[in-house]
DNA sequence: TCCTCAATCAAACACTTGTTTTAATCCGAT
DNA sequence: ATCGGATTAAAACAAGTGTTTGATTGAGGA
């Protein structure tokens, strides 16, 4: 059976892990919503920490395939390219097509970081930052210095985590209507031209010229 | 001192609490901590979950008193005190000279929300935000759309949140002898760097051409 | 001195936790 | 039909949880 009760624990598992953390969610709770016993996360995965990484590395899995390589046209100009990502990310974070608690429990290993952490590091936050790295080196030249390419790396995804990690926060300080009138398009603009605007790729942010959306191609 | 073994219990509970998280921090290993006696936390505070608040309240309370209001000499100029603001924000955060639950268990509460975070936001996050709006007002006009404002401050506390909320993401990225090597001064000249560049304050990052710094008055 | 009352202590409480045990069930191969 | 391995089920396990109890202390006031 594909739909086996062990899927069945693994999905259960990361919603639950996602919403409560490792140790507020128990096993039985996670067996009643997986319709299993409880004997059944001892038999399938031997004990609760096993089924805990079996739900991360399931999710960084499903993240991959679910996310086509994020292989471009090559003749997108790295500045599209750029444009593309972030909007990709915010997407994969805030349009909440697939289950949640994909990426909730990554997020939570992230900042919260248990031994599978290092895992998740390896195989999704690696392979996302050397595509970011390509991006950039791209837009500001091969030979740029790699300590300030992390530092704008950083600076580009630092702005997208934000609003995922510290949603709450941002629900409350600037209320619900003005929080979803941040459509995901509009933050994945801004946070585009506000970065390609401190890289001097684009024009700056600040003076209130109505900016239609930057489309300009690249400069080698 | 009046107020012997529930001050010890406060200090030990932020620490436990933001080390571990509230499920998994026990009232026996707080009140070990704290010397103090099992039935200790009943008596001062009535069960586990004040505790916790009070460990909130607490921490919120010395960071307010920590930080002198942030109040900068009139004759500054918004650039200087964008500056000076975000050092501020990452010396914090980075530098811990203070105990570092303070701002530990803060953040764990940002991310992952109790009933505490409500007063969090409230009495820590608000008055830092308008901080950070005033700044942006007086560089980027009092007429600046209020949604646009609010995604350039977004961007900046961005930038600054991530070296701290994912660091142990970023030791495993780039390695402990180059995290090591970011500065808090060095971070702070670039996320300052950057985010005038975005907002067209400051020569863009990317390319040398050495535009002249702009420390204009804003424009109204 | 006696009393009071807040504070501390050891012990036990009732409950939940993760895990194990043992028996029952399914299901294809013989 | 029967066997045998794989899976599920119900119950019990030991350990840990937050919380409560009741006795004990020790300083301050009448």
């Amino acid at each position: 059976m594909i739909d086996d009760t062990r899927q069945r624990l693994i999905d259960a598992a990361g919603a639950i892990f996602a919403e409560k953390g490792y140790e507020a969610a128990s096993v039985r709770d996670i067996c009643q919503q997986a319709s299993a016993n409880i004997a059944a996360v001892n038999y399938h995965f031997g004990e609760k920490k096993s089924l805990y990484v079996a739900a991360v590395r399931h999710a960084q899995s499903c993240a991959d395939s679910e996310n086509p390589e994020m292989t471009w046209p090559a003749d997108m100009s790295p500045v599209e390219r750029l444009r593309a990502h972030i909007l990709q990310m915010l997407q994969r974070k805030l349009e909440g097509d697939k289950p949640a608690w994909h990426l909730g429990i990554m997020l939570r290993e992230m900042a919260f970081p248990t031994e599978a952490c290092a895992a998740v590091v390896e195989d999704y936050v690696r392979p996302m930052a050397n595509g970011m790295r390509a991006i950039l080196l791209d837009l500001l030249g091969h030979d740029f210095p790699e300590e300030k390419g992390n530092m704008i790396g950083f600076s580009i995804v630092g702005q997208v985590l934000f609003y995922y990690v510290h949603q709450p926060v941002i629900r409350l300080l600037i209320g619900e209507s003005a929080h979803d009138a941040l459509t995901v398009q509009k933050l994945a603009d801004h946070i585009t031209n506000f970065s390609l605007a401190a890289m001097g790729l684009a024009p700056s942010l600040g003076h209130s010229t109505p900016t239609p959306p930057i489309t300009t191609k690249a400069m080698t």
